[in-house]
DNA sequence: TTGATTTGTTAATCTAGTTTATTTTTTAAA
DNA sequence: TTTAAAAAATAAACTAGATTAACAAATCAA
């Protein structure tokens, strides 16, 4: 069971004592899941934070149509949820699936709220995280807006340099929101203007 | 001097007592501006969040075409800056600006700051905002990637009812990410399918 | 009250990205 | 090691939405 991991991330933002660090061990636990394995299940209430140890996992929805579109990959030392059914505890609209075998730290929503009411600096952390992570939402809605598809591929491979090679490139075309087609082609005509 | 509205925005999320509101007074100023002017310059660092209580803003930036692209609008009891530039205190890479005479309260990083360490429950309302903020921009990507235009639009008259009133047609064509042109045939097909 | 500027409409043409279908390559199971 | 299944590539036909251009309304300043 490793929980250093999670330790030497929190490190980098706040300082914690022997006894928060003691209280935050109580109110988390370690969970190993499989490849393939769902940590969310849309329909279902997301029960957890997962903060990502090892693996990797996809955010993503079925439309309408029946067409999934992923919303966000996930790897060691990011966050990984549907915080909307986390926050309302209503069922999520979303899917967290492992795309690897995958190790996390968990949180309940009740043991969340005890851990930022103990350990202020926790709930300062999260503030913090939350607000970089509607940056880069935004930042997102703004690519769409005016990058092409292409562009939108070069400014993902620089953001996510690893995960291109850890997923399959039709979930990239779907992160891009691109059909697998399209992205071939915009491969297909990188390489040749490379050339 | 209108104050009355911003704590009674607070008021729904959490109880402050007197000491805690004369704090907040003193840590947080009023400001008029007028129909057209400025409140954050692309390039310029984004010095106040503000707190809406009367009026209209649009948040924009100019893509490296020289088009405009309008992120979000702000009216009464809404939230207005730009996020990413507030919380590192670097140049900014959008525009505010009036669409109305615009009254709000605002505050600076340093006293935001401040006021979470004196009052811990504003900074568990604004991780809560930040949280549902972070749904709604979500949200919006979900919808880019599965909603054509034209439902994209319907949704958007759910979601800010009053605005299509107050803001050129053009302005949310630019929030949709759509030609101007493209939103007129939209809506003429839209009217022709109603008769 | 008029001219000027801003906003909105319509229509023809064009293009980025989709759809559908077929083939090739890679991966994984037995 | 073979075979089945999953993933990727290629190409032709198609469509949602962009671009361009010309015009019509509405708003506003003087």
């Amino acid at each position: 069971m490793k929980y250093a991991p999670f330790l030497n991330y929190i490190k980098n933002f706040v300082d914690l004592n022997e006894k928060e660090i003691t209280f935050l061990r109580s109110y988390t636990n370690y969970k190993k899941y499989f490849k393939g394995q769902y940590i969310v299940q849309q329909g279902e209430v997301c029960k957890h934070t997962n903060f990502i140890i090892s693996g990797c996992t996809e955010n993503f929805y079925m439309d309408q149509k029946g067409q999934e579109h992923i919303v966000t990959f996930a790897i060691e030392n990011w966050w990984s949820s549907d915080i909307s059914s986390f926050i309302t505890q209503k069922p999520s609209d979303f899917n967290v699936k492992c795309l690897e075998d995958t190790e996390v730290i968990q949180f309940t929503c009740q043991n969340q709220d005890e851990i930022f009411k103990n350990i202020p600096k926790m709930e300062t952390l999260f503030r913090k995280l939350l607000e970089k992570a509607l940056v880069s939402s935004q930042k997102r809605i703004v690519n769409n807006f005016s990058l092409s598809a292409k562009d939108q591929y070069i400014y993902f491979k620089n953001q996510y340099p690893n995960i291109e090679q850890r997923v399959p490139q039709y979930m990239v075309a779907s992160y891009l929101g691109i059909t697998k087609e399209f992205l071939s082609k915009i491969k297909a005509q990188l390489v040749k203007n490379k050339s």
